[in-house]
DNA sequence: AAAGAGCGGTTGCGGTTGCAACGGGAATAA
DNA sequence: TTATTCCCGTTGCAACCGCAACCGCTCTTT
C-alpha cells in the first residue's frame, strides 16, 4: 500500500494552519497591516501589561529576533512603547500605547468572530478539537524536553 | 473579558503544526536532507506516477514556483527525473528516479512510524480529530472560493 | 575585587517564501 | 492564417525566517 500524504497527519496540520491563517490575514490585513508575529505580540501583551522580549519569546512560540523586529515595527507604528526595566538593565518593557490598545480592541473582536465561525463550522465537538490539540502540542513538548 | 491568544484556534493550530513538523524534520532530516516542500512533492509522485507542476501545486498546497524549485533541486540531487510532454510542450513530467523510489520507501517508514506515535499520543480519538482537520481544510476552501 | 560564566536583546547572514512579471507554447476567434 | 488570449514553468525581487554571533549587563566564583 503506498504512502498517501492526505492521510499524514503533519501534512494535514500544516494545511490546516496556513489556510486559517491566510483566512484569519484576510479579514483583518488590510485594515489593520498587522502580521502574525505582530499580531501574537500585541495579544499577548494586551493580556500582560509590561512585559519583556524573553517572556514574549517563551510564551508565544516566537525565537526572540523575531519578537525583537516585531516590536521594532510596532514601535515604529506607534501601537507599542519601549522603556528600560530598572532593576535589571538588560530586560526591555513593552507596553501598549493607547493607540495599540485601540487597535487590539478591534483585532480582539475580529478575532472573536472568526472564532465564533470556526466553531459554528466545526460542530458540537469544536471543544473536543481544541483539547486534542492541546495534546498534540503537549506531546510535542515533552518529546523535546526528552530529546535534550 | 480580555482576548486569550492561548484560546484561538488559529494560534493554537499554528502552534501545533510547527511543533509537529519540527519533530517529524529531527527524524529524517539529518538522514534525507529532505526540506517540506520536497517532502511532499516526492510524496505526492510516489502515489501519482508522472505529473507536471501545475498537477503538484494544485494538490498539495504548494505555489507554482515552490513547487518548480522544489522539483530543480530533487533533480539535482537524482531523485526526480525531469521530461518534456509529448502533446503538450507546456507541460513538464515530472517522475522519481529509482533512487528516488528508494529513498521515498524509507521516508515512506518513517512517517508510518511517526504516525503511528502520533494517533498513540492522541489516544482513540484521533480518527475523529483528523476528521475534523478535514472539516477545516474544506470550510477554508469553501470560504476562499465565495470569496471569489 | 576581578574574572568568568550566563543572560537579554539586537543584528548579520544564508536560505526560503510568496508574489508578480516574463517568455515560450497552445487554443480560440476572426 | 494571424492575432489575441490564455496557460505553464521559471526567474527576479523584496520580505521574512531561523540561527548564530555579538554586545552590554548581571550573577557567581574565587
Amino acid at each position: 500500500m503506498p504512502f498517501m500524504l492526505d492521510e499524514f497527519l503533519p501534512y494535514r496540520l500544516n494545511v490546516a494552519a496556513t489556510l486559517i491563517s491566510r483566512r484569519f490575514a484576510a479579514l483583518h490585513q488590510e485594515e489593520t497591516g498587522i502580521s502574525i508575529p505582530e499580531w501574537r505580540v500585541m495579544a499577548h501583551l494586551a493580556n500582560e501589561g509590561q512585559v519583556s522580549i524573553r517572556d514574549i519569546h517563551a510564551r508565544v512560540n516566537l525565537d526572540k529576533s523575531i519578537v525583537s523586529r516585531a516590536a521594532a515595527r510596532l514601535e515604529q507604528a506607534g501601537h507599542l512603547r519601549k522603556s528600560g526595566h530598572m532593576q535589571d538593565r538588560r530586560l526591555i518593557s513593552l507596553e501598549l500605547t493607547p493607540k495599540g490598545q485601540d487597535l487590539m480592541q478591534r483585532l480582539g473582536e475580529i478575532a472573536d468572530a472568526f472564532q465564533a465561525r470556526l466553531h459554528a463550522e466545526l460542530g458540537p465537538d469544536a471543544e473536543r478539537f481544541e483539547t486534542m490539540l492541546e495534546q498534540l502540542i503537549a506531546g510535542a513538548a515533552r518529546d523535546r524536553d526528552t530529546a535534550a
